[in-house]
DNA sequence: ACATTGTGGAAGTGCTTGCTTACATTACAA
DNA sequence: TTGTAATGTAAGCAAGCACTTCCACAATGT
């Protein structure tokens, strides 16, 4: 009887426009009225399918995390000619780095710690991430890779790395080559404890003609 | 004629006191009644000594870089009684991690990049930060380290080691010991370009009693 | 004394913002 | 059709905010 609700494919709609509002602007900065512009409805239309503008921030924060996630297990799943999947992630990010914006809601998160429903969804992504990376590189080191620090530090250090790598551009204090070298020459002195003599650059596609890529 | 102006001394006054707050509630949700209260004065007070609330933040964010910097000075014109100016500041982060909140103030400022002011402010921030890192790397390689990244990538590396750390202890997702492990292990092999076997952990001060620090 | 200039407190102002309400409309089941 | 429940629009509300104004008073110079 009645009309059938339609809330969760809204919700499936605008979670994409609401991760990236979050991303582009933080959360005080983003109101209610701005974000439901963006998905071209009245506000209350937001409040019927959250209770408040934190369950939105915390939606957001899921829905970037497995965004960026599920774009790395697709790039792991491809075939990797020789390559070990570590260094394929690796100097994928040393690339396309933070495409999903994930940096930026964590940032806009970092600032609102007090509200322990953010706090706690941040400690989760955070170890959710740090165990992601932790298992590629220990795969990584497996498949015969040596191996310096222990691989928890590692992961935590790599995480670090990309952090630096995004303020930088963020900022435009990094240029790009800059970031790839700390991506690709400190990350993999991070996860194989020495320095590599012999490559000295994150292996490109076939062709080097695919460098224009989407800069927004 | 008239009676002189105390300006200048409660701007210096302040300033702590502004910096600290702004680093713990960042910029949204530090109001001016707030910040006017923690000075002990009103809000028409702050007003005088500076135009507007990003004026303050500004201020704050400059004094917060000082007030690091010159920590750092102090311990580099310790008599280094052997080790590197380098990596006696290493072993001091490694376990002081951002008594100023300067990461903090950095996040709170990164939320709110659209202002050209702040923006300028945060790249200047980045800008002098990095290069104090890298004049401390080069004196440590010089010095006789080896070296094996290049000494700006390395010291950008090394800034997001410090960052990580910041973060996860600030979340609760990293402990000490382990904070310990990342800017000293993973720092020194950014640094050096090699594990260094023989020495595993930052040197301690003469007695291992000065554990308890005040962590409010 | 007196004019002048700075000081601190409290109340005020206009705007923004998260969130709600009211309502006319639409899509379904019976 | 008819009853029911979901929908989009627009207006409204109370709280919070950056910033200002007002004013009695306290230091100074002459």
């Amino acid at each position: 009887m009645g009309r059938p609700s339609t809330l969760e494919d809204k919700r499936r709609e605008f979670l994409p426009i609401v991760a990236g509002a979050f991303a582009e602007l933080g959360y005080r900065r983003l109101t209610s009225a701005e974000l439901a512009a963006r998905c071209g409805v009245g506000e209350n239309v937001l409040y019927r399918i959250w209770p408040d503008k934190h369950a939105m921030f915390l939606a957001a924060l899921e829905w970037v995390y497995l965004a960026s996630e599920r774009t790395w297990e697709r790039l792991l799943a491809e075939p990797g000619n020789g390559e070990s999947a570590f260094l394929r992630l690796l100097s994928h990010e040393a690339r396309h780095l933070g495409e999903y914006g994930l940096h930026r809601i964590v940032f806009a998160g970092l600032s609102e710690t007090d509200d322990p429903r953010i706090r706690a969804a941040l400690q989760d992504l955070y170890a959710k991430f740090h165990a992601f990376v932790r298992r590629q590189l220990s795969a990584h080191r497996v498949a015969g890779a040596p191996g310096g620090l222990d691989a928890e530090t590692a992961a935590w250090a790599i995480i670090g790395l990309g952090t630096v790598a995004n303020v930088g551009r963020e900022l435009g204090s990094i240029g790009a080559s800059r970031r790839e070298s700390i991506l690709w020459d400190a990350g993999r002195l991070v996860a194989e404890g020495r320095i590599d003599a012999e490559a000295d650059g994150p292996p490109r596609k076939k062709r080097a003609s695919a460098e224009k890529k989407r800069r927004k």
